[in-house]
DNA sequence: CGGTGCTGTTGACTCGTTCTCAACAAATGT
DNA sequence: ACATTTGTTGAGAACGAGTCAACAGCACCG
């Protein structure tokens, strides 16, 4: 018969106060170690942030993170959802959406967005910094965010239309959208500018590009004012 | 007295073939492995590249990779820095720049961007992706490259002097940065869209920007075409 | 031709990090 | 009292970045 490796021999010295574990409800801990997390990475970047640093932390084992989150980039991208979500929650929220014209509706959403933006500002770059580089699965969170952002406040306005009709017209709304997203990360970059300011151009520059981009029938309906 | 870990015996075994030594040139070897970490870096993520792996395909040892580049990350960034200097060193090269309206000189310049995004599709998103998620180095990078494609294609017409004289214009100019960017990504991934059309919508628009942004009397220069 | 020095090259090793797993303990039945 | 479920632990496997002392190829010099 084989010589089988020892078991390894679990003392447990006697003088060694053990340590009353302390047990937590499934969605409590997992709702801590997400929390956590997300504090984690708003502040560092991805690699910089260690899961025995978080257990640590956390006071428990690192295995016991191990049984709430498959991976660490699970974590990852769970508190990256929870933050667009936010984003999304916030824009969403917004009142009487429905009532207003389309060019009121965009500054108003607009501006909603750069408010959240500036509350957040350290959470938003690093919704947007992505954190890591090319991950599929954070791509779609984020393809997500601008999607259900420009669904919600251009609602009623002939989006989605164009968005088949013409092949352009897809390429300018996410442009635009990449317009908006420089324009936050900039924004916060400097402290003295209006957020008015910022919300009316990146407005003015919504309509005066979907005047480029639709059928002038319909783009007459949003003719903007001259600069 | 404890039982001393056994000094490990470096055994030369007389009966395998020594593999003779490759000898290359500093500056070969340097460019072989610059090469390498490009290619893998433009079709893998930051973290999937390892440097075993880059090793093993290169036929060396892991040690001289870290003789040649002290950490990945020198690797990752020398790329990133040669990507981008090729991006920037095909707009330098367009000809006549000099003589063109401050709109000809828009539209060709942007017209050579996309030539470039389109030939380097792969290569364009490496870079803009990031790969590396905050990094100050690589935000540097592209921060030059955004920079110097500006300046090159801009002379002549004020920008710099915008930029300092009103605070607005800087997050315009960024904004519309940010659009190429993400007009760039949306039209590689669609297949049909021509050329012109993408580079009228973004020259149009820039000066659409300007219009809002400038001092009425600088504003009379650029004047666009009406869409 | 044999030394000598420079430099490209090696491979084993350290260290840190993600992720695994069998054993264990606290609660919850029955 | 005992059994079951499930949150929790700690050791360690697996792997990757970065280090280091020794080594080999080559040019130069006598």
């Amino acid at each position: 018969m084989p010589v089988r490796k020892a078991k390894r021999v679990v003392k447990r010295p006697a003088a060694k106060r053990r340590r009353r574990l302390i047990r937590l409800d499934n969605d409590e801990r997992r709702a801590q170690l997400l929390a956590m997390g997300r504090a984690a990475f708003t502040t560092n970047s991805y690699d910089e942030v260690s899961i025995d640093d978080l257990a640590k932390k956390a006071k428990i084992s690192k295995g016991l993170f191990y049984y709430y989150f498959p991976t660490k980039r699970d974590l990852y991208i769970a508190g990256l959802a929870e933050t667009a979500q936010e984003l999304v929650d916030k824009l969403v929220g917004v009142p009487k959406l429905a009532e207003l014209s389309p060019r009121e509706r965009a500054s108003v959403g607009v501006d909603a967005y750069l408010a959240h933006v500036s509350a957040q500002s350290s959470g938003f770059v690093a919704l947007m910094r992505g954190g890591i580089g090319s991950d599929p699965e954070v791509a779609q969170v984020l393809e997500n965010v601008r999607v259900s952002i420009l669904e919600e406040f251009m609602k009623g306005a002939p989006i989605s239309a164009f968005l088949k009709t013409r092949p352009l017209s897809r390429i300018a709304i996410r442009s635009w959208i990449g317009m908006v997203e420089a324009a936050s990360i900039e924004w916060l970059s400097q402290q003295d500018i209006p957020r008015e300011a910022v919300r009316d151009l990146l407005v003015d520059l919504l309509f005066d590009m979907l005047m480029r981009v639709l059928d002038p029938r319909d783009a007459a309906k949003y003719k903007a004012p001259a600069a």
